[in-house]
DNA sequence: TTGACATATGAACATTTGATCATATATTAG
DNA sequence: CTAATATATGATCAAATGTTCATATGTCAA
């Protein structure tokens, strides 16, 4: 502990940095959000559900993958309140959950457009 | 490939969808920022960053883990442009690349609390 | 130059992750 | 009920990831 105290330089920020810092669990849970945006697979569908509700099968079909990895990466996003969906019948309709994703989305692109 | 086009459910929404999804480069730099906000250890970072310009040393004390972890961290922050750094004799600061990283924070963070 | 300090990097290892395949569930039609 | 369709889930395995320790680099003071 005082090897740790005697390394700190920079007291005041470092006291202030620490306030901001979330609590480890929001920490976790934001983690969890950034990382269900953090595969390309996902980041498709949720691109795709920014526009409209689709299904399983229609999702498979614009991520070009098979309906079973599609729902795998369904139920992550779901788990998360990143997607959320109503069964009409046979068929499941997927989309977004909150506009905090579509922001995220709008975000990340201007970020990677610069 | 006859067999994919049977299976779409709702040919117009899909079209549009398509349409709307990002080129696979994009895709990727946008996953690419996501995951490097997926790691509880560098949202601190980068909560840490969002009050003030911090050190290494600082960094390692906020976090609360080693400096050569933050380090390693920091070069994956670093190549995303999600923080850049200046050199002051011995010191290196750290400080967030541009507000966009602010911005994605701040909308994950009011994603969970809700 | 040498030594001390701040930071960066490389390699190795355990853990986590995403894709795949097989199987299970849910809904509707017959 | 059974069959067919749409979706969900479980198990497995290769690939990617974060941490650690050791070492390297860069800067300054003496």
């Amino acid at each position: 502990m005082e090897q740790c105290q005697e390394k700190i330089l920079h007291m005041a920020q470092v006291k202030r940095a620490v306030d901001n810092v979330p609590d480890s669990n929001t920490l976790q849970n934001m983690a969890d959000i950034f990382k269900a945006l953090s595969d390309p697979s996902r980041l498709k569908i949720v691109t795709a559900l920014s526009v409209c509700e689709l299904c399983v099968c229609d999702l498979a079909a614009v991520c070009g993958s098979s309906e079973s990895a599609v729902s795998h990466q369904l139920r992550i996003l779901r788990n998360l309140k990143i997607v959320r969906y109503r069964r009409e019948g046979k068929i499941v309709f997927y989309r977004l959950d909150d506009d905090h994703v579509k922001s995220l989305i709008s975000q990340s692109l201007q970020h990677v457009k610069e």
